[in-house]
DNA sequence: ACCATTGTCCCGCATTATGGGACAAATAGA
DNA sequence: TCTATTTGTCCCATAATGCGGGACAATGGT
């Protein structure tokens, strides 16, 4: 299933580096010109790319990757249905913005954004995905992982950045998910330059494992640590509510 | 490219029948078995899809489409960005909930939702799709395209139709996209049984065509029409800006 | 005006997908 | 409980198809 595996790589590079040239796409997945050509052309008569008209075609990602990964979230382990209730009444009960993700892989998907009364000024899309440790939530998932699977994450520096060169010491986020842990939420405050705070907890399977996050997110000249700490039962039992939730199905 | 197509709609069907089991899937596709098993193998091992544990595996998407598919909405043409602010001012002026869909073939997705300071009650998913006649922003779409297109649309029944089994006469429909035109809206009350009313502009691109939709929703009980008649003119306002800052654009 | 780069296409070779069929295990039915 | 049906999985000979080097013209940067 060769051609399979270099089409998924093509929709996913083209994903990432949209609008782009083919010469430019062959050089990035390292395959030849003659074969990411071919392979494009086929991906567009299946509807998944396009290109804009012109002699140096740019090559862009239809609408169609939108659709399926939707109907994905929807009908996928009921987690969006069994958390939207809860947060709606959490974001009633505190007037911040509420987010879902999901663990993916070494990653955190953003599932279901609710918006909260006040205003916040940006925006994340459904489907951003980020690093673990950018987000309270994320943090709330890897401060409840088994000592191994934490230990797993830590060894990279990959994860254990605040930002972009700023890299976390080992032992100051081991400390700081102990915390969590006991806690049962994480915060952060002024969140990697952008200008909100946000507090954050994990949400269980009903193995225990946690594999979401929900977190409360607002301006951070409005949220700061005491204004979290406050905040910090409601999103806990909303995110115990959740976990529930989720247990009592199938 | 054949197994690159098959591969696709595999994925596709998988989406929208997940979670399916093997054969049921290949008699859905109308693929031998063996050849739908070996897909299902295949796109498993390059990560997006998966099955649960047990003697009869059910096969999902994972979370990849997910993310793919929020990379394509970000890059895509700039409408987000350029929709966004403005969308924030229209919830914060109407209270209401702000929806930002993209023509798609004959459908309309559901690209961004802002939530309104009143409470709905019901949270229509990123990447949900439906027929251009179902929501107020597709009429006023419909309304706005060229009467060949516009023609081509009503000649099949499926696109007139007001539920499951209630079709709407061409004539009706006729006149009803005529005044939509002229006022610049379209309006719905109480939805397709949800109880949810909805108001609903054209958004056009740089050589006059719409190609995307903006709307205002409201629990049915509290926007009637005269209540949407009176966010009109907010509404079309902000599909005009949403419009322009398009056109300023590349 | 030059030249490196890009998009596109061709074609012989070899790799690879194909799908009928066989089998065991699991469910549905009686 | 026993039988009939369906399901998931795998094998394999055959035919089909993807592969990628290379050639070419069009393009755009300098």
């Amino acid at each position: 299933m060769r051609p399979v595996g270099l089409a998924l790589a093509v929709v996913d590079r083209v994903a990432e580096l949209q609008p782009i040239g083919a010469s430019d796409l062959a050089r990035h997945i390292a395959l030849p010109k003659a074969t990411v050509h071919r392979l494009l052309l086929a991906l567009e008569s299946y509807g998944w790319l396009e290109r804009d008209a012109g002699p140096r075609p740019r090559w862009s990602l239809t609408v169609k990757p939108i659709g399926i990964g939707g109907r994905a979230i929807e009908r996928k382990s009921g987690l969006r249905m069994a958390a939207l209730s809860v947060m709606d009444s959490l974001r009633h009960e505190t007037g911040e913005t509420v987010h879902l993700g999901l663990l993916h892989g070494d990653k955190m998907l953003l599932i279901e954004r609710i918006d909260g009364i006040k205003s916040v000024g940006i925006f994340l899309p459904v489907g951003t995905s980020w690093d673990l440790t950018w987000s309270s939530s994320g943090r709330a998932i890897l401060a409840n992982l088994s000592a191994d699977e934490q230990r797993e994450f830590l060894r990279t520096p990959r994860y254990r950045r605040r930002s972009e060169t700023d890299v976390i010491p080992v032992g100051e986020l081991m400390a700081e998910l102990a915390l969590v842990r006991e806690r049962g939420f994480a915060i952060s405050v002024g969140i990697a330059g952008a200008n909100s705070s946000s507090i954050g907890a994990a949400i269980f399977d009903r193995h225990g494992a946690p594999f979401a996050g929900l977190s409360l997110s607002g301006a951070v000249d409005r949220l700061r640590e005491p204004e979290l700490m406050a905040l910090a039962p409601l999103l806990v039992e909303a995110a115990r509510r959740i976990s529930m939730g989720m247990a009592l199905q199938v």
